[in-house]
DNA sequence: AAGTGGTCTAGACCACTGC
DNA sequence: CAGTGGTCTAGACCACTTT
């Protein structure tokens, strides 16, 4: 018989994805019915499935009902990039990490701010300027906002021990966020943090979280001259 | 009864989250193991599986058999990527798309390159330089080795029409990656195809692909100024 | 040894969608 | 209407880990 046994969803996926990679398969081609395939590889409707759908998330394949599953033609490919916080990305790297809170004020939001996160006018907020180092060497320069309706406890907070980036994680939840990476030339401000010229190339990460709509944290870290993120597809 | 009718693993997803996020299961604690919760939710243990399994992939919770399900302590955020073509890139922001080939040669590997990839002596490489235009106005500067062991009908393709990028993308399939994303300072060469001055910051992706171990080609993409790559947490 | 998650199965029904 | 994937179920066994 032709049927060949294969043990796990994790073998099966291997399998489609060889036969992708191969050209068994060709890109725009549609792919058997996972009855077939389920009976091919002698396992149960459920495995296939399971098998498919990580293909369908990665990108690999496009399904749809009725008129089953194609081939991608130009597979758009997705890394994923894990954000940790910032003493844990320093230690992973085997250094030694600290901070310091480099400026720390009260404010109200503007119009202009208000309007743009759609905040109740005058919202309090509080600003929070900070420096990550690695073995002593400034590593990222942290310019951060916070929304006192959100996390009120943050006002009398003391950030010397726990970086904010670590407290907010631990205590102000979020349900949505975006973020944005760039490259940008340091200001006065951020080069002198991190003791670089002025206008150096610098990574820089912008996020902003939100609770249902209502913003908890908004956020700029720039990172020293020479950093990389890193990740594999 | 106290029990609670949920419809699909989504809606058992989201209420999961919800009672993380309102702090009923609090950071480090731990969660009720699946039979339970199949039973307050009226479903079966597969559903809430399911729902878990999405909660543990996005790391908000640990999960170890025996010991059970753990609220992550400090949940390290997954942002995916998109990396699409870069055609598709500038049409997607709703403007016109062009290219063109700046340079093209063969090389072959320096023992250097030969010793960090893993290839025989003296394997012959093409290189291409190339600039992508959006809306008439350069957006990235992309420099690229080919390995034309792995990619032969490379060395005669002609890349007027269709870009590398695109091309390789379909023709080229491979089984892993790694990508870098970093600021930098333009180069000459750079600066003078994006109309730039020189030393400008910069966003870069470099990106290398293998198939089963073998490098199939490596991309250095440098981004006009103001670039920002966006997507949500 | 026992508790928990990981996975598989066989079958069922539903939801889309192309004809 | 009919074909396909999406999901659910009830039950089973396995794999891993802690005790």
């Amino acid at each position: 018989m032709n049927k060949q046994q294969f043990h796990g969803w994790q073998a099966i996926e291997t399998e489609l994805k060889r036969r992708i990679s191969d050209r068994v398969w060709r890109p725009g081609e549609q792919v058997p019915n996972e009855v077939d395939l389920a009976e091919e590889f002698g396992c149960a409707r459920a495995t296939v499935n399971r098998a498919m759908q990580q293909l369908a998330d990665a990108g690999l394949v496009d399904r749809k009902r009725k008129s089953g599953t194609l081939v991608t033609l130009n597979p758009v490919r997705k890394a994923t990039l894990e954000i940790p916080i910032i003493r844990e990305e320093v230690e992973a790297r085997g250094m030694k990490w600290h901070h310091a809170v480099l400026g720390r004020k009260i404010a109200r939001a503007t119009k202009q701010v208000s309007a743009r996160y759609k905040l109740p006018e005058e919202t309090r907020l509080l600003h929070l300027r900070s420096l990550h180092f690695a073995d002593r060497m400034p590593f990222v320069h942290e310019s951060r906002w916070i929304n006192l309706a959100r996390a009120p406890e943050a006002e009398t907070g003391n950030f010397e021990e726990i970086s904010v980036n670590e407290w907010l994680v631990q205590n102000a939840p979020f349900t949505r966020g975006d973020i944005a990476f760039s490259a940008m030339s340091a200001s006065a401000t951020e080069a002198e943090a991190l003791a670089v010229e002025k206008g150096s190339a610098v990574f820089t990460v912008e996020r902003t979280t939100f609770q249902d709509d209502s913003p908890v944290t908004s956020v700029k870290l720039v990172y020293a001259p020479g950093y990389k993120m890193q990740t594999i597809l």
